[in-house]
DNA sequence: CGGTGTCTTGAAGTCCGTCAATCCCCGTGG
DNA sequence: CCACGGGGATTGACGGACTTCAAGACACCG
């Protein structure tokens, strides 16, 4: 299937949209279009094809599996986001839908000429780069709170922040985007605990739950203040 | 006081690598030299200015530190390594030295017209970004091991690839780059644990300890078995 | 209505954190 | 030369937080 990038919900603000229309639409006529279910999997571990990837709608996660199959979230990616990594794609992570998601996917060798030929590509991907690093290095900040429930509410706080329109202020009501165990399994905890401590956060009077994943902030202060531990 | 690239020991892995000899002269003339001795800052939290550095001789560690003052290493940064982000400068990381350390320091605004002028600095430096990507998944994978035993075991075995000259087989004997204390931080544990699970591998037959840093690998296959927790 | 998957709740055990004492190494100075 | 002192590292005892194991609640869908 190929691309239609005229009516892509993310022309604007993916890498894409610092190339001319001309531009795109000769990288679109090599790259195709993918739908994914919640769960399918979109990059198996150990395959070392070099394939890139936009995310156009939905919601991906990507994970790392250790040998006793214990499954830890590396990063979460939204719509917009790129997937791929060029110079060392020996990757022992797996990238899987977390919603229904659609992507478009590129070989890596052309993702390459085109940034040979439109050097403003390679900034952007730059840009994204740069920002998934510092999402990361927050993940392992959030980590590294010392008790699990300052972890829950930054965890939650993030997703307040994410579901929101206002880049500066939180949603008031949301879904998390998240299963228990995907929550768990990113904060390295266990499923329970983070039932608990979502049900503690309740008591405490700064949040409430609104049906399985759903999330009203009824205390964004106290429960910021909790997120510091 | 000036640059001189001509005697750089990371000359041909840095990122200005990949310029001509006028174009790196030319950014040379911009830049300026330092030097840190360890425990020194080299970059404060909080300091929006977009400053960059290429490390050419010692070692640095980035932290982030929380409101109670507990201070969480993200990153180590090796020679040939590129500290600074363009794009969103409000940095709350701290940049600290390791060891006696030098650096070349760039005004943001010259990187980025030194990647407009010559697109290779851009590619190099979108390399350098997911190297640190990779680098920063690879430590949070880390964390999430299920007890400390296998998480120091894993850190232990990390020093070792990084100690040794050849990439595939790490190094027999080496010195820690951390102290204790920074271990710690870069696990999300304690002192006393940490000591008391390098003791314990030591027990097990996996390492010997050779003073306070050095550590040499008795059993890298045992080691190597329990990372995996 | 039963079945399945997700989430919640409970009780017991284990691991790590905390607090505290001690040791070791080194540099300083009497 | 030895005493002293300081920083880092080690070791021990104790308590608390999370995990584990297990059961139960809830919604969704056949």
């Amino acid at each position: 299937m190929s691309l239609a990038c005229a009516t892509c919900p993310v022309r604007d603000r993916a890498a894409c949209a610092v190339l001319s229309e001309a531009e795109r639409d000769d990288l679109a006529s090599r790259g195709r279009h993918r739908t994914l279910e919640p769960g399918e999997v979109l990059f198996a571990a150990g395959e070392k094809a070099s394939t890139c990837a936009t995310l156009t709608r939905g919601a991906l996660k990507v994970t790392a599996t250790d040998a006793e199959g214990r499954e830890r979230i590396l990063a979460l990616v939204h719509p917009a986001g790129f997937i791929g990594e060029f110079f060392q794609p020996f990757d022992d992570h797996e990238v899987v839908a977390l919603a229904e998601s659609e992507v478009c996917l590129f070989a890596g060798a052309d993702i390459e000429t085109a940034m040979a030929d439109h050097p403003a590509l390679g900034r952007a991907l730059l840009r994204r780069a740069q920002e998934d690093l510092h999402a990361s290095r927050s993940l392992l900040a959030l980590t590294a709170k010392p008790d699990a429930q300052a972890q829950i509410a930054g965890l939650i706080l993030g997703f307040a922040q994410a579901a929101s329109d206002s880049p500066c202020h939180p949603a008031q009501e949301f879904d998390l985007p998240l299963s228990r165990a995907d929550c768990a399994n990113m904060l390295g905890l266990t499923i329970e605990t983070v039932s608990r401590k979502i049900t503690a956060l309740e008591k405490d009077g700064a949040i409430r739950r609104k049906g399985k994943r759903g999330i009203e902030l009824v205390d964004p202060a106290r429960l910021a203040l909790l997120a510091e531990g």
